[in-house]
DNA sequence: TTGCGAAGTAGACATCTGTATACTTCCATC
DNA sequence: GATGGAAGTATACAGATGTCTACTTCGCAA
């Protein structure tokens, strides 16, 4: 992916910043774009075939980012547990960093336009992916079948992006958000543990 | 809430018929409203003041199917994990009826509007404390405490929601998404009743 | 220095939008 | 049957939008 520059690039930015307050990524026009980046209209055409063309670039420029992001996460922590916690924190605190991107990537996820929501999913995969993968090497949850840790990281990608929105824009919960976002990783890890066992099984375990 | 009739029926109908092919709530325009319900533009102000005041009769106007949805769950299952299954079941069949107003949900719960956004909200803890609290009265889960149960509903509630849009847009996969619903909210509840418990004396009881 | 392509600008076009005012039709109540 | 309010229509207007064509400026390579 090159980097954007110019015009090209200010159009991006501007795009970014009408959308984290309060648009959305396919109800943008390209006069409001243009205006909010200090350009004429019609340099977007220089630059753009359409706005479709330019949502996909918009998304591009995000992507880099986030799998930038993603990918730091190696670098941390020991046992499941610490693991968790540390995710969680470095996480929520990158959306925090970028919340434009955030908001973009949630607002399309679900949005009106199939193109960027396909493209956005395929992201996301790659990223449960990675995720899922690093889980794997580290053995930090042994217990569990690779294929399980792949479908529970799919999960919690998910889950974390769509809290990440009440992350940002509620600061007083950011705590509880927090909190339960790890309980939801840990109970979801340790319920997948009892996966072949039965209720009563369980029952049994537990008395 | 009131039934709705005549011309305002006609606009939020159309509103739905919109939506679902593609469109966000947020995005609708007045004259585009009119000309799908055949009305003239000018109509829309009998009924409405605003666009805004729009958006929010065409949320009332799905509550009322959503809320009886939810609340048929209560005639259902013994067993947990048969309650789950039958509850997932339900749940799908209910959205696959019901697009438009899944679609609409779905997209305003992350879209633009902070208005629309704290509506579906509020909807959405309405529903999970229902969810919640038949759990509670019916002891299906009595080794995770009622709090426990509450959060476990509200992001039941959430991951449901936004897998519906697959499930509606994708029917090769609505097995495969129902039955990862299904081990989501298994392993939810199941991992919360070793909450308690730490990583190690859970390696006690597994090994 | 010149030349050329890319980036940016100016102005114009038809079309669409939200809204206002004034008019007509319908239906229930007296 | 007359009357009045609600629902629906017709027309008009200013402003915004996407797109077109033609022009200017910039930066770089020959």
């Amino acid at each position: 992916m090159k980097v954007l520059t110019g015009g090209k690039l200010k159009l991006v930015q501007a795009a970014l910043r009408l959308i984290t307050e309060s648009r959305s990524l396919t109800s943008l026009g390209l006069r409001e774009l243009a205006r909010e980046a200090g350009l004429n209209p019609n340099t977007f055409y220089r630059h753009f075939r359409n706005l479709d063309e330019f949502g996909l670039q918009v998304l591009g420029y995000i992507a880099e980012d986030m799998k930038s992001g993603v990918r730091e996460l190696r670098r941390m922590a020991e046992s499941s547990e610490q693991a968790s916690h540390d995710t969680v924190t470095f996480v929520y605190h990158y959306f925090l960093a970028n919340p434009a991107a955030t908001t973009v990537a949630v607002r399309e996820l679900h949005g009106p336009s199939p193109l960027l929501r396909r493209a956005l999913e395929a992201q996301l995969d790659a990223s449960a992916r990675e995720m899922a993968e690093d889980i794997i090497d580290r053995q930090l949850v042994s217990a569990v079948p690779p294929e399980t840790i792949h479908e529970i990281s799919r999960m919690t990608i998910r889950y974390i992006l769509f809290r990440a929105m009440d992350y940002i824009e509620k600061p007083a919960q950011r705590e509880t958000i927090q909190q339960e976002t790890e309980r939801f990783i840990n109970r979801q890890f340790r319920g997948a543990m009892l996966d072949r066992l039965s209720q009563s099984e369980i029952e049994g375990l537990l008395s």
